[in-house]
DNA sequence: CTGAAAGCGCTAACAT
DNA sequence: ATGTTAGCGCTTTCAG
């Protein structure tokens, strides 16, 4: 089943066909001719080969999107809106990146010479540096997705700093004047939910203590040794405040080891926002983001690069929703209360 | 940078060139331009177009997997396996079916139209029965990815009935005589795992109580909804089996709202394992699989069929691995305890 | 053992 | 307004 079979079985020639298909707005052709053509189109269930079409055209209609893993649930939701996106503009998406092959700074290059994908989307792992550095060289087109290399190369980001501040001052509202900081301090965007934590202490004219800022990554057992750190303070925390859930989710299970109650004892609060913070328990309090739409958005900056049209900005910032309380927070303890 | 720029550049033609791109074993080629030819490959930096390969040989080294949703823990594994014996075989995957779009019964066609995917791996979401019918008449090969069609369609699966049995097994050897079931009931798998803890039952000559059995579905909803009947009952179990987390989550959640100690007064135990199962509180006792072995296979499966070696068997059964035993499950209680 | 050439299905420039 | 045709980069048959 190809465009010729479509070319004799409506008599017109491969050209008007092709022409037809793409809506060629040059040449145009009798709207008899042409709904006669699209009709058969239909009855035979053709559609066009698109590695044929793609050899023609250079370009594949499919894009790569390299996330470090798979299991963080933020990084379901940007998959799924850029999943959305991409079928509404007509690309398919190769996810690629997930585990250990997400440790090759190559990847995408290597992903590029193997499928040719018209463009990248990226979200770095553990090489950042590497990878990052990797992808200015690599003569396809790529959108940073949470990720940041320079104002001009196109990002789309959250607005971290803002974010982590309206949750810290949700802490401060509540009474705690010690909050520690669970997050990551390498990559830059760890540093700016740092600098939104900063922001919301002095805005409330606290101290900043550089003890209560720990590098725990961002995986569980990092937020169980902040914790663990945070809570043998002699003048020790009365509310945390974790980089996702997976820190929260340590966090508090070390407070719990350690004889200490959520929220009575310590206050816990989380960056992001999704399912896994109902299932936590006790559920956690977080800074709703409409992570999709991260996704969402910076699927559609990519393929505006692909299409030729330029986009209004390199920076899609993405503003945080709203802040969503559940059970992890409350008041500060009037005293702090002994170790169980 | 094409195969003709390769000829030239070695002096040699680009049929030669081809040939020894693809270790063509029927006509040989001197050792010498063998090595030459390799060279130059690599000096050069050349890899050859992935869609004139494509067009030529009528595959694309792409297969799609299909999957309904990526939240789920368990997907999220078999996404990895997946991906691995991909890139392994050489092989791209491109991920759909994820969301709304999942809804769509025809979307595999359209994926083939589209994409010109070699095969499919399956992972069927809501509408199990119109999905499953639709791959029978796809044109490309399948394999089901925990799904169930006949035993004569390809299809890996994990030996649910024993793994059910044998945390059902564990629930009954701490005195648990009243166990609550919480699953699906109308897809096939579902009643398989209903079909394990059965099994528990018979062996241990317990009676099986009908009313104990609920179709919970799959969710943490579905969790709290089966737990607030189970635990209205006059005569209440004193654990419950869940087939996956997110309904473990709902359960315990339900059970701590109602006031009841988990495992204290209700012991929990679920199906698959993975990260979740230590970040909910308790942590949650669970059957250990090898869910990336789960994926793994699957594709491995797929490529044989597309590379026309004939698969062992149409139906590969992943068994479990252990149980892990957590804070969710405890002795029965010698008195049923009254509602808090 | 190696080169030449056909042709995969499509689009776009050129004819008519 | 429609038809013809070259050629995208590759593999593979057929000659040599």
């Amino acid at each position: 089943m190809t465009i010729s079979d479509v070319a004799k079985a409506t008599g017109v020639s491969v050209g008007a066909v092709s022409r037809i298909l793409n809506n060629d707005p040059t040449l145009n052709v009798r709207e008899e001719t042409k709904t006669h053509v699209r009709r058969t189109i239909a009855e035979l269930g053709y559609s066009p080969n698109p590695q044929a079409r793609g050899l023609r055209m250079s370009r594949s209609g499919t894009i790569a999107m390299i996330v470090p893993e798979i299991n963080s649930p933020a990084f379901t939701a940007i998959i799924l809106g850029a999943q959305k996106a991409a079928r509404e503009r007509g690309y398919s998406m190769l996810l690629g990146g997930i585990g250990e092959e997400g440790d090759d700074p190559q990847l995408p290059s290597r992903i590029l010479a193997r499928n040719q994908v018209d463009g990248f989307l990226i979200s770095t792992g553990t090489q950042e540096k590497e990878q990052l550095a990797a992808v200015k060289t690599l003569g396809a087109p790529s959108v940073l997705v949470n990720r940041y290399l320079d104002e001009s190369h196109p990002h789309v980001v959250l607005d971290d700093v803002r974010g982590v501040t309206a949750i810290v001052r949700h802490l401060i509202e509540l009474g705690h004047k010690r909050i520690g900081f669970l997050g990551g301090l390498r990559r830059y965007l760890g540093t700016r939910r740092l600098a939104g934590y900063k922001a919301a202490l002095k805005e409330a004219g606290l101290p900043f203590d550089p003890g209560l800022a720990i590098d725990s990554g961002y995986d569980r057992d990092g937020g169980e040794r902040g914790a663990s750190t945070l809570l043998s303070l002699a003048n020790r925390p009365t509310a945390i405040f974790a980089t996702n859930h997976l820190v929260a989710a340590g966090a508090i299970h070390e407070a719990h080891r350690q004889g200490f109650n959520v929220p009575k004892d310590l206050s816990v609060a989380s960056f992001y926002d999704g399912p896994v913070a109902e299932l936590l328990n006790p559920a956690v309090t977080s800074v709703l983001y409409p992570l999709d739409r991260l996704g969402y958005e910076s699927v559609a900056m990519l393929v505006d690069i692909l299409t030729g049209v330029t986009p209004a900005t390199t920076s899609v910032i993405i503003p945080h929703d709203k802040i969503v309380v559940r059970a992890s927070t409350g008041r500060a303890p009037t005293k702090i209360s002994r170790r169980a």
